[in-house]
DNA sequence: CCGTACAGGGAAAAATTTTTCACTGCCTGA
DNA sequence: TCAGGCAGTGAAAAATTTTTCCCTGTACGG
């Protein structure tokens, strides 16, 4: 794993979410958890965009953190389902924001800045 | 400026508003701003854990998505000052909502995983 | 003139995150 | 036996972000 060499400042409360929330891909794997895609295969497959080894890695890392957790299903074919926890459940609410403002503002964000206005 | 050559996926809401937040500093900037602390050199003195280089980075993202605005006081000596715009206010909600998540989950979250539960 | 404060930027180094490539191991179907 | 699906990892490369170091320019106090 890698090892930090400026270390983190976890005082701050926005800090930890964003120490959650902050992998490119968790928030979209968070949804997809959400939305009923649980097995890794599935996850891979919903999620084309990101090979799976990167999936995998973030899932591990929302695991850690307790957002998610990991039933694995004894016996053959391997079986493994991802859920949310409650925890988890309960950083919807600020995906959920994050998504609406981020609707709400993109073109305003967009906008490439052409005025020089004074 | 750094050119990508991975394109972002700007579709998403959770995107837009990662871009936005998404830089190391810029949640203690914008809370700075709010709490009144408005001029370049106040900035650098209340974020001392940031060099004043990436204060005005991070500060000048912010302009550029139109988080904060700039107002330059004409005449010497020098003048700057820094405002939320509506848009900046309106992002205060998610920001105020990480905070709060994050303080109420932090012992979760940075628990470490010691359980190997089956 | 010298040191300081104001606001700010260029270039390169360092740190960190993301991605790719190549594997392990088991089981099923052809 | 070979191909493919399941779940997953190690190591290194590539991409991206953050940091450091050093400069530009104006004005003020001494």
């Amino acid at each position: 794993m890698y090892e930090r060499k400026i270390p983190e400042d976890l005082e701050c409360g926005v800090t930890i979410t964003a120490k959650v929330l902050g992998g490119k891909w968790k928030p979209c794997i968070i949804d997809s958890i959400r939305r009923g895609i649980q097995r890794p295969s599935e996850l891979h497959q919903d999620i084309t965009e990101a090979s799976p080894r990167v999936i995998n890695m973030q899932l591990r890392e929302l695991l850690d953190h307790g957002i998610i957790d990991k039933k694995i299903y004894p016996g053959l074919p391997l079986k493994v389902e991802y859920n949310l926890t409650p925890v988890g459940e309960g950083i919807l609410f600020i995906i959920d924001a994050m998504d609406k403002w981020g609707e709400e503002n993109r073109d305003h964000v967009l906008q490439v800045t052409e005025e020089t206005a004074g």
